[in-house]
DNA sequence: GATGAATGAGACTTCATTCAT
DNA sequence: CATGAATGAAGTCTCATTCAT
């Protein structure tokens, strides 16, 4: 029985899997779900059977994938002590798990918007969730006075969307420069549209 | 001969208007050109003297709103004589452009994200664009010495990237807060991210 | 698992025997697959499972015909001893073969050049197959003495052109005569022409 | 009004040869109105004032042709004395002018086919139209004695049938061999095939 | 639980024909 | 007479989903 349950869970994550993989090859439109139930060595009927639909299988994905995210994000913040570079750990994160992980940053940045209307209400949500992460350490910066008094949510929204763009051109061009040269420009910038100190290079050295 | 030419432009014109509201509201991959055969009140054939294709008339709205767009960046930045304030100028149409044609925003910002890989190319091209206009406005205060030397195509693209997310989250979120109000708290930031000035409210008077 | 195999298998020819009805009756380029799944008792996917399209269909069709034809063809010739007789055996087993099924005859004296250029190379290689076959007991017959020596490739040709002909008439014209009157007349004059004794008929007891 | 009337046959040709070259490049099918309208530099609208349809345009191209290759074998046939040369006299015009012209040649031996049902009935009335010149001939040589009485309509139909072949696999075959060496070679052929003498070349100095 | 055959709605596209200008 | 814009029927093919085995 623990057994039956372990090889179902082991078939969910494959195809779970190789829905990323295909997803963020082919776009959401382009894939078949027997593309996924062939790169998950499964059949179709198999993929129905863990999931109600294909629809069903993005949205799993994205759950699965944010959890993760922000189970990192959370991780890395952990290790900071001041907020504000509690919220720039979240941000650097973000960075550089997409940059390892392009399928990932596909899916989040570009695919869940071709997926159609129903997948842009829960993008938006996980946005939320990783703005209200960010401006939850902006606005403990604030309090502790290490920071002016700014507009946290858009300011959480803005260093959202700039490491947004950032990394969407870097997925979008085939151009050379690297996600961490980009990053290292634009960290200044991002610390002082808050008013704030930019700090030496913290932690660097994870990953 | 001179009205056969009109018709036709009009008829050209008229499909294209139909598409930008389709594809807007459906998105562009469930949208049929039946969708916008019906809207533009032609038939399905008459799409297609006109357009080779569905793509096709995708990419010839990029092309039109974003030359439009750009034109109105451009008599924008024209009133204005500050380089910082030239650069704010582009922004500041963008939002309120967009604030004005939510399709047009749809159509950027998200569908054609969703339309496939055809169209990434594209769009990065226009992203691209735009960011360079920012970007040259900024490299000259940077040599009238109205702003410290940083990195202006990360700054730029900073700038696009905070804006972008802004009006998007304002499109998928039916949530109360104006765009206006919320680029009052994004105009501090983006002008301390480069370290300028904060310039009072400039000719704000328009539109 | 070998029921599932004979399913598809059995659907698979019911769509090539459809497919034959179809094409025979409409013409190719008259016939849509539509026409197809509804005689096959299949719906159109159901086509498109078994087979990528409709270009594949007549090409399937094809190759399975003119298969079943050489084979009959062999057979025939087996049954003789003498090589003329045996060229002879091929013509008629063709001859016999289309009088029989109609539909099979239009398919390749018909069909075929109205399915457009892709089907002339495959249709001229089925064409060739069976010259070459007539071609061969010509040659033997030349070695053995029981034939002046002939250019015995154009007198396949010749052979194969002259009884496409007359069948070709005998499908296009609601004419009365049988085909087996006008073989009668067509046997003298295919063995003069290569200058080989007529035969009385042979053992034409078959079928 | 003899000079519109004379505009206006000359419209009429010239869309009928353009008409010959598209069908026979790309098929009866494959071509469409706006081809034809093209190569003869006319426009959509012009084709339909001259002709009521697709159709008609290649029953027309049909008859012309027709009339036009009857009219030299008859020349051909003028020319030679003894009746089994002038059945060949126009055997040999048929290849000679097919060899000349390709287009002509795919037209009636393959694009016929492929036009639908509706020509089926015409192309056969051409053929019979010719065999019916060949077979009178026959008919006056068995007469005259100089040929042993066979069924002459089959003689005649084998004779188009042997050159049809002969044609056609020149016509879809991009090998090398020319059309006259294989008519050295068919010669010898058809006229044993009826019983005569193989007559020295002929009038062979034409063309 | 798994497999793959089957379904059927719907998409894009083509084009012969018509007709206003 | 000529032009080219417009129509609408039809065709091929795709694929999410269902279901018998």
């Amino acid at each position: 029985m623990q057994f039956e349950q372990h090889r179902a869970e082991k078939r969910h994550r494959r195809i779970l899997d190789a829905a990323l993989k295909v997803f963020s090859q082919k776009g959401y439109r382009d894939s078949s779900v027997d593309d996924i139930a062939g790169v998950s060595k499964t059949s179709k009927g198999g993929v129905y059977f863990h999931f109600p639909g294909k629809q069903a299988i993005f949205f799993a994905l994205m759950d699965r994938a944010a959890q993760q995210l922000l189970e990192r994000v959370e991780d890395a913040i952990a290790l900071e002590a001041e907020p504000v570079q509690r919220a720039e750990a979240a941000l650097r994160t973000v960075l550089r798990t997409f940059g390892k992980h392009r399928a990932l940053a596909r899916l989040f940045l570009i695919e869940a918007y071709g997926a159609g209307r129903e997948f842009h209400t829960r993008l938006m949500e996980i946005h939320e969730l990783f703005i209200l992460v960010i401006q939850r350490h902006l606005d403990e910066a604030v309090e502790s006075g290490a920071m002016d008094p700014v507009d946290t949510e858009i300011a959480a929204r803005v260093w959202f969307g700039a490491i947004s763009e950032v990394i969407t051109h870097w997925l979008l061009t085939p151009g050379p420069q690297s996600l961490d040269e980009m990053y290292a420009s634009l960290r200044p910038l991002i610390f002082r549209s808050v008013g704030a100190e930019v700090p030496r290079s913290t932690s660097d050295a994870s990953r």
